[in-house]
DNA sequence: CCGCATTCATTGCACAGTCAACCAATGGCT
DNA sequence: AGCCATTGGTTGACTGTGCAATGAATGCGG
């Protein structure tokens, strides 16, 4: 019977993941949709505000593809979409000129300062307390 | 100090999750594809077979809505998908003639037998020995 | 009994994401 | 130098999902 319980506890937390990400990202995209932004828009804004404080944040597309879960041509249509919103800038690597730079804006910057706290009040409020609900709800 | 230290920790408790949300739903998705399914796919054919070991294993589908993490219009398609591949069978329910019922059928509960043992394969694998993996990789 | 608000499920539309194909640039090899 | 395999990023086609609107059935109140 051991054996079953560590079977039906490992099938316990996959749902229990499953549901505070849900959750979680649902209240993140509830709370961040006012401003225009989607939970992956601000994720990779929080990477480039957080990667390089100064001004010159520039950071290429695969290493912040290898910080978001999202494959790449996903992430080159997220940052076609913040540029389209002025949020970001692309630019030519010099040195490998087949790399792309990607700089946050003013405006980009200023939107990041703007939702950070909003996103870190829901995850104190959903994140919180518990490490890891496993009963009920 | 200790303030920040929280804020910290939640935010990384949070990436904790989405990491280990993408790497394991990813992985199941990888296994569970050769046989012709999604994960959420197995989700509604794991409850479905849970549900009612009995051949009655009829549920409607606003209950499977309140199990999964899927709207009511996914649910109706992804349904809609299992049926046409003949896994499960909708039924108009007698007593309240708009629910609907959902059962699995033969090759349903076979497919579901079959591909069961893969899926916690992933799982021990992924979410196996440890609670939160908080360090490399 | 008839209308009206409510609930269950499905469908239209828009959008975000993946996979595969593609172009551009680089680096090694002959 | 010229070629080829590899890497970085973008684009096309397709799938899946959510929101809002719709159709159908129920139950309540006049």
């Amino acid at each position: 019977m051991a054996v079953k319980t560590a079977e039906s506890r490992l099938e316990e937390r996959w749902r229990d993941i499953l549901s505070v990400h849900a959750r979680t990202m649902c209240e993140i995209d509830r709370v961040l949709h006012p401003h225009g932004l989607g939970a992956s828009d601000f994720e990779v804004l929080d990477i480039l505000a957080s990667e390089a404080p100064g001004q010159g944040d520039q950071c290429r597309v695969q290493n912040l593809a290898g910080r978001v879960h999202l494959s790449q041509s996903a992430l080159s249509r997220l940052i076609g979409r913040l540029e389209k919103d002025g949020l970001v800038e692309r630019s030519v690597c010099a040195e490998d000129r087949r790399g792309v730079y990607v700089a946050l804006t003013g405006k980009g910057r200023d939107l990041h300062t703007e939702v950070l706290p909003l996103q870190r009040e829901v995850l104190a409020r959903l994140l919180g307390g518990r490490a890891a609900a496993h009963g009920s709800s």
